[in-house]
RNA sequence: GGAGAGUUGGCUGAGUGGUCGAAAGCGCCUCCCUGCUAAGGAGGUAACUGGGCAACUGGUUCGAGGGUUCGAAUCCCUCACUCUCCGCCA
């Protein structure tokens, strides 16, 4: 959620900002809104001074025992305008309220402006591509299951066995080792959330379709953002804990409504899939630093898995909802010949912050946090990269180093 | 699933119809004192939000939502959560 105070201050600023990433704002009905909110407001709040004072009164006319029937009409007639007028304005706050939580986050200055993801921009290349595979991972090992899966479950799920189920345990414990090492707190968190902490992070509630929701009114996490993020929610934090790193992996679920058709093969797309999140609760003053913190953090995984990615900086146009800035890491695909995303950095700023309400006190008063987030990493995707880059052709895949401790072994035979 | 107890400020915790946004303690801030530190003394300190250029001045909030009342932290109803005991159980 943005500030309402810029909007009502620096209107045209905010409005600008907005239109680089696509989103008009609607003028006239907020315009409208606010002037009718300003005038019923200040009405209201005289007519509860009323009350208040008049309720004063009555009471000590009640207590020396004089007649209270002439202050009572009064105080019938405050109360009844009162209602009247609160009612209306009610009605318009939520109004007010329903068009803010529509309302995306104002990308940073520094954001390369741009319509689309064609503007967006590569920053950096790691390692060296292969096009010699082109076999894809459903092609390279029978241990990934789709049609067993379509069995227990439907489509866009997947059974993996033997060694490729171990394989992604493997990467599973070496992500979440290298978080703590840079010095992340782990966490063991629920997989389904209640819907303020959706509401708290962004996803509700403008994107309720891409998520599961249960018989229960929770909700399938469709990230560890979620609970992770929401640990804060309603909190005074300490100034000089900041910034908290936190890291969890999870589960995810995804909807993927309105993706009929794409990525309908093998793993790249599921309802559910592993991951571990990256999140850092930060200061305000000190937001761009950790995001950099944390891309970095992100890209040591792949670095130390040896497999060949790029960074992309998101042009405003293409920027998620609740971002501010964002970095897409991508890892190469062989057998699509080309990157796919398996990391998405980004600082929210204040938006989260505001909705979850998550703060800290220092001499300047009180203060909301900016929260940073990004996957270290997509495990479902970082399991591809690596059959399907480290394939010999024939009969193996390439277990890097770095696995080797977890998985017991420096490559997998294919039979 | 059954029975009971609770939910109050950054934290602990008093408060059972008006003088309560709320005692006390902790924490925090400012000042005093002590060579430094510790201890001690004085004062200040809830959040959110409106109006106003400002000085300043209103409103809302005691788990959430309804209700009773001129007036609710306090009484009634519904819901959520926490704790204790019983049952069941990985």
């Amino acid at each position: 959620m943005i500030d309402i105070k810029k909007l009502r201050d620096n209107f045209e600023d905010v409005k600008s900002s907005l239109i680089t990433r696509g989103y008009s704002l609607d003028e006239p009905s907020f315009k409208a809104l606010e002037d009718n909110r300003k005038l019923l407001q200040v009405e209201v709040e005289k007519l509860q001074a009323d009350r208040k004072k008049l309720s004063g009164e009555f009471g000590k006319l009640k207590s020396s025992g004089e007649d209270t029937s002439a202050l009572k009409k009064t105080i019938d007639l405050t109360n009844a305008e009162l209602e009247t007028k609160d009612l209306e304005l009610q009605e318009i706050l939520n109004s007010l309220n329903a068009l803010l939580l529509d309302i995306p986050n104002l990308p940073h200055e520094s954001v390369p402006k741009g319509k689309s993801e064609k503007d967006n921009v590569v920053i950096k290349n790691y390692g060296s591509i292969d096009t010699s595979n082109t076999l894809d991972h459903l092609e390279i090992t029978n241990d990934i299951d789709t049609e067993l899966a379509a069995k227990l479950s439907g489509s866009r799920f997947a059974v993996l066995k033997g060694d490729i189920a171990k394989l992604q345990r493997a990467l599973i414990s070496f992500m979440i080792d290298t978080a703590i090492k840079n010095g992340y707190h782990e966490y063991y968190v629920p997989f389904m959330a209640n819907e303020d902490s959706l509401i708290g992070t962004g996803q509700l509630p403008k994107f309720e379709e891409d998520l599961f929701k249960t018989s229960d009114k929770l909700y399938l996490i469709p990230t560890a953002e979620v609970p992770l993020t929401n640990l804060f929610r309603n909190e005074f934090l300490d100034e000089k804990d900041l910034p908290i790193k936190v890291t969890s992996h999870t589960p995810c679920f995804r909807s993927e409504a309105g993706s009929y058709g794409k990525d309908t093969r093998g793993l790249i797309r599921q309802h559910q899939f592993e991951k571990i999140e990256l999140v850092q609760i930060t200061h305000p003053d000190h937001s761009m630093s950790c995001l950099d913190n944390l891309l970095a953090n992100a890209c040591e995984i792949l670095e130390k898995l040896e497999l060949p990615y790029q960074i992309i900086e998101l042009c405003t146009g293409d920027l998620g909802f609740s971002s501010s800035k964002t970095f897409d890491i991508e890892v190469w695909m062989p057998s699509q010949n080309k990157y796919r995303e398996i990391s998405s950095c980004s600082n929210f700023s204040d938006f989260q912050a505001r909705r979850a309400n998550i703060k800290f006190k220092n001499k300047d008063g009180n203060n909301l946090v900016h929260t940073i987030n990004g996957s270290g990493l997509a495990v479902g995707r970082c399991l591809i990269a690596l059959i399907e880059n480290n394939f010999n052709g024939s009969d193996s895949i390439k277990v890097p180093e770095c696995l080797e401790q977890y998985f017991g072994s420096n490559e997998i035979k294919i039979n």
